[in-house]
DNA sequence: AGCATGGCGGAAAGCGCTCCCTGCTGCCCT
DNA sequence: AGGGCAGCAGGGAGCGCTTTCCGCCATGCT
């Protein structure tokens, strides 16, 4: 027995080491370890104790052989390569954002219970999209959990192509057997829509996230709908990318524009952060007379002054629940590609 | 080899099926695969046709189990648990501070080179370490960056102790044999006093980090030390705690025990923007009345109204060569702990 | 011409684990 | 009282890969 602690610490103890001093075989061990099934109650003490004794710990790599699991999930950020910036600049950019911090918390606390953690991989061009492909297919995760910011990123498409189990933040531009969790963004447009209306704006402006992605062409659709149902035929819009930098651009505009304008609403948080900047350089006293609403509740609403009124997008759980959706493919890939659609609500602090 | 090709959609590809398809034994495939050593140039050739027509792609797992290698390194967010907040909270801030995302930019841009990824884990509960333990011990990873907030962490040293090739984020408190990045805080400090002094301020206070953590200390110091050569003997200091709630704590109490304060340092820049906000909210214009330097240069910094003036982390290059650092110990555990010291710069904008 | 030399490919031994299959024991049912 | 039939433990195959060892052949030397 000390020979086999000695040995044990030299070299890492293996299932046969502690089969030895337990004095049973490599395979009651096994059955100790996991699903305990017929094994007497006496021998698994032993067994424990012997586990214990050699300090053994199973090699994931063995188990992962046989097993065909990885025991691990992929955390994709895909399609984030801007036209302009380079490839640092761009990764850089989206992990600051507080959106992706957001996710990456929600898809931790899903995993934490089964004791899983997820891969990072950012896949910005095309080369690393290929390695991205070749990894999962090499077993190196089980699944993937995509954060695609390109509405045309060809990587959802491609993975469940090869078969692998694979979600999706936001549904797809092109209909997909894919499973997916999204908002409901022309929910959220219309509380904000109500709000500014309910307030007595009545000249209200947009800005709107990129023409491409699906979420932003709802969040516009949603308002301008719900804007036209208070008696306005006509809500300009001014395109951004989502930035700080682009909702100032695009303020600068819309005030150019629409002089008189008294309400703003923004696609997200970020752009309704450089909107506010650039209305107070104008010398414009939000909200009294500029209301502004973003969208996302992130940080960014908080930590702005006045305190941003915004549509509130649950993405920690929306990132949890989406995990649990892979998991679940995982576990059984021939099951149902579901998605859940998640309500927005409006939390009003002091811009609106 | 229409037989073969078939075979190969069915069921993933194996050495033994590519090697079946170009003729040649198991062993020369995997040669020409790894390092290409003693194989002629037309079997090479060969091979790389009957790679590409069966799709192959090596198993990870099985070539884990034989090298001993996961081809994966894990990035650890340690002792994170605050005292009042929930789990969730905790984590969702940590991941959602600026500072995380460009750690983590830089961090993955130094793996990409290799082809590698990082596992993410969230050690905020001793439950949560001895699960990172266990994971590494597995085998799971073959290394660990490991990010501390808490000073006192016990996982620095276990895992060293383990012998697990471990790197950190920031001196240690107690020495340890570790590798490690850190800022020369005290001398982004001085840069931070010396501008102030040189803007002309006569009466200068902090808002200062935990007491516990070493960075914080040494910007304190530092900022002392600077201001006394510059004819300032006391410096008053607040503790915050990192955020910019702490920020804005720590300015009210600070303005009202200094009302004729004409310049501030706050030790990051989060603390900076809820002291500006504060500064704001009592009619001081930034920077005619009062003086504000942060300490990181994150997102933050540009997103505040004025424009944060800052010392500026290179968070990024430290995280890529931490990784650089953890990389050649995981190649060569028996090699020598080093650690590399950052020269902070001052960045100058509106705020100061 | 014969022998050492070295480049090159194949055979086979595992890496540590899971899981199927077999065989043992003790019990119940007929 | 004998034949099954659970319940439980062990033997062993094999997951897909790397790597050592060995033997083959062609070359260069004496």
């Amino acid at each position: 027995m000390s020979d086999a602690l000695r040995t044990a610490v030299s070299r890492p103890a293996t299932l046969e080491d502690v089969a030895r001093v337990a004095g049973v075989s490599r395979s009651t061990v096994s059955r100790v370890i996991n699903g305990i099934r017929n094994v007497d109650l006496e021998i698994q003490e032993t067994v424990r104790q012997a586990i214990a004794a050699t300090g053994y710990v199973p090699n994931s790599a063995a188990r992962s052989l046989v097993t065909r699991r990885a025991g691990s999930i992929a955390l994709v950020l895909s399609g984030v390569a801007g036209e302009v910036e380079d490839e640092d600049t761009a990764r850089n950019r989206v992990l600051t954002d507080p959106f992706f911090g957001r996710a990456l918390s929600g898809v931790v606390g899903a995993l934490r219970p089964r004791g899983l953690h997820p891969l990072l991989m950012v896949a910005d061009t095309a080369e690393a999209r290929d390695q991205v492909v070749g990894h999962l297919k090499q077993g190196g995760a089980d699944g993937a959990v995509l954060v695609s910011t390109d509405p045309e990123d060809p990587l959802p498409s491609r993975l469940v192509e090869v078969g692998m189990p694979v979600v999706l933040f936001a549904r797809p531009v092109r209909p997909i057997p894919i499973s997916y969790v999204d908002l409901a963004n022309r929910d959220g447009a219309r509380l904000a829509a109500d709000h500014l209306a309910a307030r007595g704006c009545r000249q209200v402006a947009m800005i709107g996230g990129p023409a491409g992605v699906p979420a932003a062409q709802d969040r516009l659709t949603g308002f301008r709908e719900a804007m036209a149902r208070h008696g306005f035929p006509y809500v300009p819009c001014i395109e951004g990318d989502f930035t700080q930098r682009g909702g100032e651009l695009a303020m600068e505009r819309l005030l150019a524009e629409n002089p008189g304008l008294d309400g703003v609403f923004a696609g997200n948080d970020l752009m309704a952060q450089g909107a506010m900047f650039v209305l107070h350089e104008h010398g414009r006293r939000i909200p009294d007379d500029v209301a502004v609403i973003g969208f996302d509740d992130s940080s960014a609403a908080l930590a702005s002054r006045p305190r941003l009124t915004t549509v509130r997008q649950p993405v920690e759980e929306m990132a949890a629940e989406l995990t649990r959706l892979l998991l679940a493919r995982v576990e059984n890939p021939a099951g149902p590609v579901t998605s859940v659609i998640f309500e927005p609500s409006l939390v009003v602090r002091q811009s609106a």
